[in-house]
DNA sequence: ATATTATCGCAACAATGTTGCAATAATTAT
DNA sequence: ATAATTATTGCAACATTGTTGCGATAATAT
């Protein structure tokens, strides 16, 4: 059961407005305890404006609500961030986890392993893992 | 300076007929020493048709000439394979690096430290490192 | 309750992904 | 070297997704 004062407070700390869309996007997201893309997303809001759902995900990104993760498939997945993230710049080190079998993408509480590249200066990391999920195993 | 039989060598390997579009195009990778994204060859190419481009590059990436590195932008971008991918299966365990400053998208030769994940079967992985690259220090 | 300000919904266009198919080019067999 | 075979190309066409502007609408502040 989701509370509706998690995404309120959610929402306010992030300096969002408590719109009827983005308490359903947010909401689909704490049902959810994996990524989710703009399809995913689409297909459980049914009736739904395309271009409205796009700026709701884009502004939950700028606002430190939601993390893009990168997918080769070139449908990119959206996280929900920890409390770290601001509008100001987002502050993850967590790896992510793609299934081949059924194709989910997660975030694993594990943190990405620190790397040195000589000659490069490295401010941040993206790790994606591919296999088979817990439930595919 | 290419060398035609480079090039050649590399399709005739991957079992890729010599035509004019893939010679220019694997031309182009053997020339920069960094991954490009389809806008980027369509540039380079200039007069060059789409679909054909896109042709191309998947059935490099199926033949195991390039593989594909997924990118936040949404704007995916291509890297030469090394000797190790077929067509039956890539084979990579090298990080990537984006460089924030310039964009430039670069494979390295570090091979991403393996990690493990509690009840998750660990098959591949894509590690994109982000910062300043070694130009732009 | 009203003023202010952000968000939405829609139209519109751009860019990219994707398929089918006839014309053409590359390889193979003769 | 030529013909037969097979793969690739170029184009049209359509699907999907990204993106912007703008008036209507809804959320917050006064």
């Amino acid at each position: 059961m989701i509370r509706f004062g998690e995404i309120k407070k959610v929402l306010k700390a992030h300096n969002l407005r408590l719109t009827d869309g983005r308490i359903d996007v947010l909401s689909i997201f704490f049902k959810h305890d994996n990524a989710l893309s703009l399809k995913d997303l689409k297909e459980d809001l049914g009736e739904f404006d395309r271009v409205t759902l796009y700026r709701i995900v884009n502004t939950f990104i700028d606002h430190g609500v939601l993390h893009k993760i990168p997918d080769d498939s070139g449908q990119a997945t959206y996280g929900l961030c920890h409390d770290t993230c601001e509008a100001d710049g987002h502050n993850h080190d967590h790896m992510h986890f793609k299934c081949n079998e059924c194709g989910t993408i997660e975030c694993l509480d594990q943190v990405i392993p620190k790397v040195k590249v000589p000659g490069y200066k490295i401010e941040a990391a993206d790790l994606i893992l591919k296999g088979r999920c817990k439930s595919c195993v």
